[in-house]
DNA sequence: AAGTGGTCTAGACCACGAG
DNA sequence: TCGTGGTCTAGACCACTTA
């Protein structure tokens, strides 16, 4: 636990159980004095606490707790990780798993040679056992050899850490508004031709290798993206 | 013009014009003896880089390039900056105007009395003067009086920024699918029940005061929304 | 005029990665 | 083991807000 992280959290505490929106803060200088450590290291925190959203400073005012916010900001997440922030049980049903050649486009997009190996996925994703999403998944083989044998119907980004030391770190993301076909409507358990937003995704480690291409559809009527945006 | 700046903008020449993707860039340290400032100095430079996804640090390693990413971040931005990202020109056709009593849901939404005057725009959004959203826009009457008798056609946040130094810091926004009725769809020249990106935004000042709640349609074949994603 | 956050310095030690 | 980025200190001055 580093000195900076302490005071976060100390600020933590006041912001959720001792604050409105709009309370002053204490200056850096106090909470320094207060709490032992250099107005530096109080900066540190209060800059992470402004980045998420949670404070927001004005020079020569002061710093103020800042409004709820609907949601935190716009991080990535696996969908296992986003049905929990809705307070929902994610789960997935295994539509089909294979190895596959990769196509012009989906080597194109991993930065591998065409017909490098891929992991393909195919999945139902539920929410509290129902249909949320559909999500074909293409892997980079090498980097997750014998992944088919594994657990399939959990957190494919948890897979990937625990067994495969594979941290997805960043990912380019597109969402548009799609149509479900007849076939597509069935698994999702809704009539054909509903809209649904579609979310393409390609996710890579830290030091830049492309790891994963992910293609998910999501029901309309139970999914919205809601975010918090920051001018600059 | 600050010194962090300053070293933001040599590092940014560096990486635009003599790196490639993954290229080592100097120490931390020789960075500041080199350009004659601080290693903290320096280091508030790499970090706001580092947040723009342009450069990555590994601990015990280095500071590297990171590969271009399709866009810079998740950024507040209005629809004619958004447009002119994409090298379109926006512009904007009214198809209404006028002061309107908020309703209880935009009441709430903005957080205001209900009944509370608000000014009430409908435009159909262009790019490249090609049909791109329908726009409904309510304002907090009471922060731009006569703003109904400025110019209209063009951006709304460049006038209430010009005009009555109200700047948009920050949006809770929501995206979802929907279908445009044979009304929405004849205005965006498209065929009706066509899927569209339905984007609800309100907009606040620094101080968290509710400015604006915007309703807009994108046609989902000409539009969509791209963005790097970042853990943590 | 006083107090706030914003910037900056010159040093120090620690945690981690690579040879 | 050595060099890297990560953390931290005790000061200083500046830019801005508020009274």
């Amino acid at each position: 636990m580093t000195k900076h992280a302490t005071v976060r959290e100390f600020l933590l505490q006041q912001i959720e159980q001792r604050s409105k929106a709009h309370d002053r803060l204490p200056t850096e200088r106090d909470l320094g004095e207060q709490l032992g450590v250099s107005r530096l290291t109080v900066r540190h925190a209060l800059r992470e606490l402004e980045s998420q959203g949670l404070i927001y400073r004005i020079q020569g005012s002061g710093t103020f707790v800042a409004e709820p916010q609907i949601r935190k900001g716009t991080e990535l997440t696996s969908f296992s990780e986003d049905m929990r922030a809705r307070n929902l049980r994610p789960a997935a049903r295994l539509l089909q798993a294979s190895t596959v050649a990769a196509t012009a486009e989906q080597s194109w997009r991993l930065g591998v040679s065409p017909g490098t190996d891929l992991h393909y996925l195919s999945r139902i994703r539920l929410a509290d056992d129902q249909p949320m999403c559909l999500e074909d998944v293409w892997l980079v083989a090498s980097l997750a050899p014998d992944l088919l044998e594994h657990d399939l119907q959990g957190s494919l980004y948890e897979t990937l850490e625990r067994d495969y030391k594979i941290i997805i770190d960043r990912a380019d993301q597109e969402v548009r508004a799609t149509v479900l076909d007849p076939e597509q409507a069935a698994l999702l358990a809704v009539p054909p031709y509903t809209p649904a937003l579609e979310v393409e995704r390609i996710g890579y480690t830290r030091r830049g290798a492309a790891v994963e291409f992910a293609r998910s559809r999501y029901r309309s009527d139970r999914y919205s993206i809601a975010s918090s945006l920051r001018r600059r």
